[in-house]
Parts: C-alpha cells; sequence; structure tokens
DNA sequence: TATGATTCGGAGGGCCGTCTCCGTTTACCC
DNA sequence: GGGTAAACGGAGACGGCCCTCCGAATCATA
C-alpha cells in the first residue's frame, strides 16, 4: 500500500470501476477503457495492476473479505434450518447481484488450479447441515456441495440483470421448498460428492482455458 | 446449399467444430482456430459464414430445431405433472452439455432484440403448467416463466463439464421437489411474470453489450 | 478426359487491445 | 516554500485476430 494519498484514491477507484466495467462487459473488457472510465491514464491501470490477472485476482480477494462480513449472520440463526435459508439466500443474492463473480472465480481457479476458495468455510457448512438435519428440516441425503451448487444455479440468474433481482426470490422459494425434508421427498440419485472431489472434477481436467 | 461435395462437407465440419469449440473456448475463440481444427483454410471459414454472427446464428437455428425434436415427447406425456417433469429435465439436460448454448441465445438476442426465441412454443408450455396444475400436483403459483428460468439455472451446471452431469441429477430432484404441490408449501413472493415482460426487461434493457 | 465453374488455402493489410517508456506532475517531508 | 521520490498520463510499439484477395486445387458435367 502506498504512502501517497492520489495513489491510495486511484486504486480504490480502479477496483470499483473494474467491478462496474466486468459486470457490463464481461471479465475481458479493454483495460483502457477501464482507464477512461477511472479518469486515469492507461499507464496508471498497469501501475497498480501489472496484467488483467492481477486485477482479478484483487477483486477475488475482496470477495472473499466479503464473504467473510455474511458468516457470523448465516451460523449465528437461532435454528439450523433458518442458517440454511440464509445461507443460500444471501450469498445466492450475493452472486445474483454481482454478475461479474462467477467469471473472476473461474479465471482465479484456471490461473492457480490447486488454491481451492473457501476450504476455510467447509467445516462450518458442513455442521450447519449437520445441525438442521438433526432437526428434521432439511432434506437427509443433501450435501454441503449440492448447497453450494444451488448457490452458483441461483446466482446464475445474475445474467438477467438488476431489475430481475426481486423475481430472483421466487425461484428462491421453489429451491427452499425442494430442499425441505417432508413425506413423500424423492430420494436423490447418484451419492453426493466430498468438496475436494468436487473441486477436482470440475476444474483439474475441465475444457482447457483458452490461452492468455 | 451448395451443389459440390465438398463444400456441404466443409459446412457442415466448420459447425460441428463450431459447436466444440465455443464450449471450450467461449463464442469469443478465434475462428483462425477454428479453421485450424476443421482442417481448413481461414477463407473457407469465411466463405461458409461472412463473419461470427452468421455462425452463432446458424448454431442458434440447429439448436431450435433440436428443440423441436423434444417436443412430442414432453407434451405427450400421460399426465400434466409428467409433462413438468419432462421439460424441466429434458431442456435443463439438453443446455446442461450443450455449454455453448447459453452464449449463443444471449448473442442472437443481442443482434435481433425484436426476435423473441420460441413464441412458437409459449402456449404449449401454458398449457402443459395448466393441465399439470388442475391435476393438483404442480403448485398453483408457478408460471411458464419461472419454469424456463429453472431450466436455464439447472442448464448453467453445464459449466462444470460433462463429469458433472451425473450429479446433475441431485439439483434436478431438488427443483422438482420444490414445483410440486403439497400441504406447507411457501407461498411465491410477488407475482410472476408475462413471457414478454421477462423478455423485454432482461433484453432491452440489459446492461449494454460489448461493441463488436 | 477435357472444360468451366466453384471452392479452397493461406499470406497479408488493417484494426484494436495490451503494455512500455519517459517527460511531466503531484504529494510528502523538512 | 524547496527538494526529492513517487505517481501520473498518453503516445506509440507490439501482437493477435478479423477478414480479403487471388492463384491453385477440386468438383460436376459431358
Amino acid at each position: 500500500m502506498s504512502s501517497r494519498r492520489d495513489a491510495r484514491r486511484n486504486h480504490e477507484r480502479l477496483l470499483r470501476e473494474a467491478r462496474r466495467l466486468f459486470a457490463e462487459r464481461g471479465i475481458d473488457a479493454p483495460l483502457d477503457e477501464l482507464a477512461a472510465r477511472a479518469g486515469v491514464g492507461a499507464g496508471t491501470v498497469y501501475r497498480h495492476f501489472p496484467n488483467r490477472d492481477a486485477l482479478v485476482r484483487e477483486i477475488y480477494d475482496t470477495a472473499v473479505a466479503e464473504l467473510h462480513d455474511l458468516a457470523p449472520e448465516i451460523l449465528g440463526a437461532e435454528t439450523g434450518w433458518r442458517s440454511v435459508e440464509l445461507y443460500v439466500e444471501r450469498l445466492g443474492a450475493w452472486v445474483a447481484d454481482s454478475p461479474y463473480l462467477p467469471a473472476v472465480m473461474r479465471r482465479v481457479a484456471e490461473l492457480d488450479p490447486t488454491h481451492r476458495p473457501g476450504v476455510e468455510f467447509e467445516p462450518l457448512v458442513e455442521g450447519l447441515i449437520a445441525r438442521a438435519q438433526a432437526e428434521g428440516a432439511l432434506r437427509a441425503d443433501v450435501t454441503a456441495v449440492d448447497l453450494g451448487i444451488l448457490v452458483d444455479m441461483l446466482g446464475s440468474l445474475g445474467q438477467y440483470g438488476g431489475e430481475y433481482l426481486p423475481f430472483w426470490r421466487r425461484q428462491l422459494t421453489i429451491v427452499l421448498d425442494g430442499l425441505r425434508a417432508r413425506p413423500g421427498t424423492t430420494p436423490m440419485p447418484v451419492p453426493g460428492q466430498a468438496f475436494a472431489a468436487f473441486h477436482d472434477m470440475s476444474h483439474a481436467k475441465g475444457p482447457k482455458p483458452a490461452p492468455r
């Protein structure tokens, strides 16, 4: 972190505008455009972020920090089921109105395939699920990975733009109802995956990313 | 359609390789790469498709044709509920294992915002839903638009690659259970949208696409 | 097999985005 | 205020991709 105020200000500005730009035009939007939006010269962009990947990486880091901020409320709910609700709703909404997030996550995973985002949260989520299942409120065959994937699914609706967000809760309702333990629940096919197995499957041998 | 056999062969090959390439590297992958994969000169690509959009458009057309092929089985099911199940499952799976589809759809919508893909199916889907609701099997507050969005959601899981497809049915199970009419179902918030309203909202005033 | 029309191949022009370089400006410290 | 180190700005070199052009190759026809 620089000691000069203008440098800090520009850094902030670039990050903020980058999130907006990436949301609007995708993660490969021209960085000259970023410079223009931030009211800054092209050189300044590259002084702060040696290349696009560094920028993506820093956006990723701020996102992880936001995640940490969400944790206490979710984990501190009165019942396990309420925690599940909050988990799916808060994270889903957070992804849905940050349309740049999925692309950023994917890119970071490409850059560093060994890095598993959110490992530190895994035991917490496992515990949260166990609690809700012990209450008999959450269907017994659902795993932490399933829940994470449902959040991704809900988050993908961010593609429809901000005006869609109010309607987004409709799909949320359906998913949550599907998660509830009830008589007549359809058993889930094939066994669920562990975090590590899912991670390896979706990254290690996925389609090769475009070389950059 | 040309009368020369080599021309037809190259056209097929280009379409096939384009789908694979777009699936792996995204819809903006270099067309020179497409030429290389198809074992063809760059000039040949542009003889068959004057530009990238023409290529995207033709992929879109073949996708719509595939959709038409799916219709009879879905609509011909014995019960309305079974039709709903088949609709969500078949279309969801179809999108999920064609990772290029969402981007292609989006691009076509950008190219021609007046064009509403699948209008001809709308009354069919409405009827299908009415039938399942009349049976008391499908929750009463769900709309055709909701169902389409759920298919998109499920389809977005194609991002995890082909190895994920078997596990995909787990999320499908949850969504279908969430769609069932049952005592204790959570009412859906905010009224649902009509097809046209949803289309206008998600295209007409969405974030401006990158100029090309 | 000969002929003519059609398609193919791939080198290269032009454009656009990335990133560097360095003269100019700004902020901090005394 | 003066001095110095750090940051800024933007022109332009560079590279990659889109698309064109035209001589070479291939196909349909007789």
